[in-house]
RNA sequence: GCGGGCGUGGUGGAACUGGUAGACGCGCCGGACUCAAAAUCCGGUUCCGAGAGGAGUGUCGGUUCGAUUCCGACCGCCCGCACCA
C-alpha cells in the first residue's frame, strides 16, 4: 500500500544534496507583478488614440463575498489569456476589474454580526483585490470601482431619471412575495415551502406599488437582434429567445350574458383562434377582476381564490399536477355561434401575468384544458381533424390533439388547414369588432424596487400634492445614510429617523423620499460602460464609450445567460435612447465557462470533510480509499460536484497559490479540459502542472551554458538536427496560435507540452544547435506567456539578462512559412479502407510515384492478394486507398 | 411535457471542411539514480492474441473506396424552461 497526500509534492527543495535549478515562484511572481505595474503595461487611455485597434476583454465582475473561489480563478484566468494574447497580437486591450458590491449578504452580516454593510463590503474587496493581484492578471487597476461607491450609484440615479423622462420607467402595482415578519419582499428563490427563508413565516402574496423599467418596449428588438450576435453561444441565444417568448395569436373579447360589477366583457389571449368552435368554458386567473367579483358575491368563490393565493409562486411546481377550478356561474356568449353561451370558471392553472389572465378552454386541442374538462365533466368537442382521419368516425382518445390538421365541426372554418383557419377566424373577429390578431410576449417589465438598505436609492420624492417627483439633478447623488439600525426588522431606510423626510422639490411641502433601492441587476447592467471612463462626471463619456464598446470578449458563467445579459442589452438600448452612447449591443462576443468541481468526502459521523482533512490510499487492485487525516476513521468518497461551502468540497485558491504559485494554478485550470465544460479540480492535476513549470524552468536553466549570446539569430540555412528543432519551434507557433484563436486553451497547453518535450529531446550538439535552442526556448516562453506569464518573464530574462525586455511587451511571434512547410509527408496506405502501411513521400511526388511506392509495400501486397486493383484514391497529404 | 446538448482507454480529453482513432496530461506498471526517500530521468500503458493478425469512438442500421465525423431509429446522461393559453 502506498500513501499519498498533498504533502508529497513539496515545492521547497531539501538542502543537503546538490539540487537541479529550481524556479522560485514565491519570489519571482510578485517581482514580475511589480514590474508590469511599474511600467504600466496594462494601462490604456479612456479614448484610444487614432488608428488603435481596440479590444475590450471583460470577465463578469465578482461579488465581494469574502475570498475568491476557484470559479473566479477560472473566469479571470480565461479572460487574462485572451487579454494577454490579444495585446501581443497588437491590439490596444482594455481589461478592467471592479466589484458588484451591493446586495443582501452585506445586510445579513450587519444583522448577524453588527458590522456595517459598507465596512463589511470594503473589507472583503480589500482581501479579494489582494488575491486577484497575486494571480498576475493583466488588469488596468486604475479603472477599478465598486457599485456601492457613491461615485457609481449616483450616476446610476442620473440614468434612472433620464430613463424616466424617456418614458422607460413606470410605477405599477404588482404582486410580490411578502414576508410579514421581516417586513420585506422576497425573491421567488427566497421562498421555501411557502415560507420566508430567513424568518420561516408564511409568505403572503401582496400587491405593492413598485418601480418598473419598461424592458418590454424593446422586446421585439431584443429578440431580433439576437440573430446578429454571431459570437454568442447558440444555447444562450435560444434561452433568451424563449425567455422573451414571442407568440402570435389573437385577443378575443367575450360578452358576458349579464354584466358583472359594471363590466360587460372578458378579454382572452389565444394562439389558437382556429379552435374557437371547440370551446367549452372560459377560465380566469384567481387574481382576475372577474374572480374578485365572484369572490365578493360568493363566500365559496372567495375561499377558492384565497386558496389559490396561498399557493404562492414557489409552490407552482408541486401543485401543477392537479388542475382545480370554481364555476362562477357567470356565462359568456360565443363570438361565432349565435345563442350559445359558456360558463366562466376560476382556474388555478391560468396565470394572471401572461396574456390577459383569461383563456377560453378548448379541451379537444389543448392538454391543460383537456385535463380540466375531464376533472369537471365539461364537454369535449374535437374541431381539428388529424390528416387521414374520417370526420364521421373520428373520436379523441384520452389526450388532446394538438398537431396540425383540417378544421371541422366549425361552421365557416370547416375544411381549412390550421394556419388558414387562424387567419380566417381573426379576420372574422376583427370584422365583428370582437377581437384582433396580436403578438404576445412572455417577457414582462422589470420590477426594480427592493425594500433594502444596501442598494442604490431610487431618486424619487413622494409628495401628497405632486405625486412621485424626480430628485432634481443638482441634488444628486441621493446618498445612503451611514447611521442605520439593523436591530429592527424591515427596511432601515424606512425607519431611519430623518433620512426620508425632505421637502418636495416642486411645491416645497413636507414630502418623503422613496425608501426602496434598486435591484442589484441594475448595478451590473451598465458597469461595462462605466469602465470606459470610470472618473467621468456624467455616467459615461461619449468618446470613451463609443470607442471601447462593445465588449469584444465577455466571459462568465452560464447562470447569467438570461437575466444579466438581457438586462444589459436593454440598458444599452435605453442609454442609447437617452443619448448616453451610440452602440446598441453591449457584448459582441460571449463565452460561458463551466463550473469547477471537486470530489466530496463524508466522514464516519456523516459530516462533510474538506479535501485537506482527508488522506488517501491505493490498494493493490487499484481501489482508492480514504481515511480522516491523522487517524483511521473511514471516509466515504462522494460524487464529483460543483464546489460549494455546504459540501465542503472546496479548495482555497489562496492556499494553492501560496503552495504552487499563480502560474501553476492558471496552467492546471486551463489544461484540464475545454473551458466551456465543467472541470474537476484534482490534487494530482495541480501537482502535474507544478512539475511542468519546474521542468520548463530547468530546460532553460540547464541549456544556458550551451547557448550563444542573447540576440544571436538562428541560421536560416542550417540543416540537420538544428533545422528540425527550428521546424518544431515554428510549427508550435502555428499550432498554439490556432488553439488560442479558437478558445481551445487545453489544446494550446498540449501543444506547449509537445514543444517542451521536443526541446528536451533535441540534446545532440550539432551545427547551429545553440542558436536553434535559444530560439526554441525563447519561443517556449513567449507562447506560454498568456497562460503562465510570470514563468515566461523569468525564463526570458534568464535567456536575455540585462536587456530589460519584457515578454508582456513583445509582439506575438510569427512563424517562418519555410520552416512550417513539410518536405515530406507520411501517407496512410489503405486497402479497402483498412490501414495496411504508411509511406514517407516527398511533397512533390506525383500520383504515379506514390501509387507505385504504396503498392510495393509488403503488407499492401498481402492485402491486395493478387486481386485486380479497380480504383486508386490519393488524398494529398492524407491517404492512399486501393479498391480491389 | 417542450427546447437544447453530449456519449471516444483506468481517467480529463485530442482528431482540420469524412482520410493513420486515442495527441497531450493525470493515474498505473517497470527501470535508472539513491543507504533510503523525495525530486528527476528512461520505457510501457484501448481490448483480444505468444505472434501474425483481429476488434474497437453508447446500440442497431444506412450512405461512402473510407464514418468518432454525415443520415435514420433506439438506449443512456446532462442542462434550460415549465400549467405561457
Amino acid at each position: 500500500m502506498q500513501r499519498s497526500t498533498m504533502n508529497d509534492i513539496a515545492p521547497i527543495p531539501d538542502s543537503n544534496q546538490p539540487q537541479p535549478a529550481r524556479h522560485d515562484f514565491a519570489a519571482a511572481e510578485p517581482r514580475w507583478q511589480q514590474e508590469w505595474d511599474r511600467r504600466g503595461c496594462f494601462a490604456v487611455p479612456d479614448v484610444p488614440p487614432e488608428g488603435a485597434r481596440k479590444y475590450y476583454v471583460l470577465e463578469m465582475f465578482p461579488y465581494p463575498s469574502g475570498k475568491i473561489h476557484m470559479g473566479h480563478v477560472r473566469n479571470y484566468t480565461l479572460g487574462d489569456v485572451v487579454a494577454r494574447y490579444k495585446r501581443a497580437r497588437g491590439h490596444l486591450v482594455m481589461h478592467p476589474m471592479g466589484w458588484d458590491a451591493f446586495g443582501l449578504p452585506a445586510e445579513n452580516a450587519a444583522r448577524e454580526r453588527g458590522i456595517h454593510p459598507g465596512q463589511w463590503t470594503y473589507d472583503n474587496i480589500a482581501t479579494m483585490r489582494a488575491e486577484l493581484k497575486r494571480m498576475g492578471l493583466s488588469l488596468d487597476w486604475a479603472r477599478e470601482f465598486a457599485t456601492c461607491d457613491v461615485a457609481y450609484y449616483g450616476k446610476q440615479q442620473k440614468l434612472f431619471l433620464d430613463f424616466w423622462q424617456a418614458g422607460l420607467v413606470e410605477r405599477k402595482e404588482s404582486w410580490v412575495n411578502w414576508d410579514p415578519v421581516d417586513g420585506t419582499v422576497l425573491a421567488n428563490e427566497q421562498v421555501i415551502d411557502g415560507r420566508g427563508w430567513r424568518s420561516g413565516a408564511l409568505v403572503e402574496k401582496k400587491k405593492l406599488s413598485q418601480w418598473f423599467l419598461a424592458i418590454t418596449k424593446y422586446a421585439p428588438d431584443l429578440l431580433e437582434a439576437l440573430g446578429g450576435l454571431e459570437r454568442w453561444p447558440e444555447r444562450v441565444k435560444l434561452m433568451q429567445s424563449n425567455w422573451i417568448g414571442r407568440s402570435e395569436g389573437a385577443r378575443v373579447r367575450f360578452r358576458l350574458t349579464e354584466p358583472v360589477a359594471g363590466t360587460a366583457e372578458v378579454e382572452v389571449f389565444t394562439t389558437r383562434p382556429d379552435t374557437l368552435f371547440g370551446m367549452s368554458f372560459l377560465a380566469v386567473a384567481a387574481e382576475h377582476p372577474l374572480a374578485a367579483a365572484a369572490a365578493a358575491a360568493n363566500p365559496a368563490a372567495a375561499d377558492f381564490v384565497a386558496e389559490c393565493r396561498r399557493m404562492g409562486t414557489s409552490e407552482a411546481a408541486i401543485e401543477q399536477a392537479e388542475k382545480r377550478g370554481f364555476d362562477t356561474g357567470f356565462r359568456v356568449a360565443h363570438p361565432f355561434i349565435a345563442g350559445a353561451s359558456f360558463p366562466v370558471w376560476i382556474a388555478n392553472f391560468v396565470l394572471m401575468e401572461y396574456g390577459t389572465g383569461a383563456i377560453f378552454g378548448c379541451p379537444g386541442h389543448d392538454e391543460r384544458d383537456f385535463e380540466f374538462a375531464r376533472t369537471y365533466a365539461l364537454p369535449i368537442t374535437p374541431v381539428v381533424l388529424p390528416p387521414g382521419e374520417d370526420p364521421a368516425r373520428f373520436a379523441l382518445g384520452d389526450a388532446a390533439y394538438t398537431d396540425d390538421g383540417t378544421i371541422f365541426n366549425s361552421g365557416f372554418l370547416d375544411g381549412l388547414a390550421v394556419p388558414a383557419a387562424k387567419r380566417a377566424a381573426i379576420e372574422r373577429l376583427e370584422a365583428q369588432g370582437q377581437g384582433t390578431g396580436v403578438v404576445n410576449w412572455r417577457l414582462r417589465d422589470w420590477g426594480v424596487s427592493r425594500q433594502r438598505y444596501w442598494g442604490c436609492p431610487i431618486p424619487v420624492i413622494h409628495c401628497d400634492a405632486c405625486g412621485a417627483v424626480p430628485v432634481p439633478e443638482a441634488q444628486l447623488p441621493v446618498e445612503l445614510p451611514q447611521d442605520v439600525d439593523f436591530s429592527r426588522p424591515g427596511n432601515p431606510l424606512d425607519h431611519h429617523p430623518s433620512w426620508k423626510h425632505v421637502a418636495c422639490p416642486q411645491c416645497g411641502a413636507a414630502a418623503q423620499r422613496e425608501t426602496d433601492t434598486c435591484d442589484t441587476f441594475v448595478d451590473s447592467s451598465w458597469y461595462f460602460a462605466r469602465f470606459c471612463s470610470p472618473g467621468a462626471a456624467a455616467p459615461v463619456t461619449q468618446a470613451a464609450v463609443n470607442a471601447w464598446l462593445p465588449v469584444d470578449q465577455y466571459i462568465g458563467g452560464i447562470e447569467h445567460a438570461i437575466l444579466h445579459l438581457l438586462y444589459s442589452r436593454f440598458f444599452t438600448r435605453a442609454m442609447k435612447a437617452t443619448g448616453h452612447l451610440e452602440v446598441k449591443e453591449p457584448f459582441a462576443g460571449l463565452f460561458t465557462q463551466g463550473m469547477v468541481q471537486h470530489e466530496s468526502y463524508k466522514g464516519p459521523d456523516g459530516r462533510w470533510l474538506y479535501p485537506e482533512e482527508v488522506e488517501f490510499s491505493l490498494a493493490a487492485d487499484g481501489t482508492r480509499s480514504a481515511t480522516v487525516k491523522g487517524g483511521n476513521a473511514p471516509v466515504t468518497i462522494g460524487r464529483v460536484e460543483a464546489m460549494s461551502k455546504s459540501k465542503r468540497n472546496t479548495v482555497d485558491p489562496g492556499a494553492i497559490i501560496a503552495r504552487y504559485g499563480a502560474d501553476t494554478a492558471r496552467w492546471f485550470i486551463l489544461s484540464d479540459n475545454p473551458p466551456e465544460r465543467d472541470m474537476e479540480w484534482t490534487e494530482s492535476g495541480v501537482a502535474g502542472a507544478f512539475r511542468f513549470t519546474q521542468r520548463v524552468y530547468r530546460l532553460a536553466a540547464n541549456a544556458l551554458a550551451s547557448l550563444p549570446p542573447a540576440g544571436t539569430a538562428p541560421d536560416a540555412a542550417v540543416a540537420g538536427p538544428a533545422r528540425r528543432l527550428r521546424q518544431v519551434t515554428h510549427r508550435s507557433i502555428v499550432a498554439v496560435t490556432e488553439a488560442l484563436d479558437s478558445f481551445a486553451f487545453n489544446v494550446a497547453v498540449a501543444r506547449i507540452h509537445e514543444f517542451a518535450n521536443a526541446i528536451g529531446e533535441a540534446e545532440a550538439e550539432a551545427e547551429g544547435m545553440g542558436a536553434a535552442r535559444r530560439e526554441a526556448l525563447e519561443m517556449l516562453a513567449r507562447l506560454s506567456a498568456p497562460m503562465m506569464p510570470h514563468l515566461a518573464e523569468e525564463i526570458f530574462a534568464l535567456l536575455n539578462p540585462g536587456t530589460g525586455q519584457l515578454v508582456a511587451e513583445l509582439p506575438w511571434p510569427e512563424a517562418d512559412p519555410d520552416l512550417v512547410r513539410a518536405e515530406t509527408r507520411t501517407l496512410a496506405v489503405q486497402v479497402l479502407g483498412k490501414l495496411r502501411a504508411t509511406i514517407e513521400v516527398s511533397i512533390n511526388a506525383t500520383d504515379a510515384e506514390i501509387f507505385a511506392l504504396a503498392e510495393a509495400e509488403e503488407n499492401v501486397q498481402r492485402a491486395i492478394g493478387g486481386k485486380p486493383v479497380k480504383k486508386r484514391i490519393h488524398v494529398p497529404g492524407r491517404v492512399v486507398n486501393f479498391v480491389v
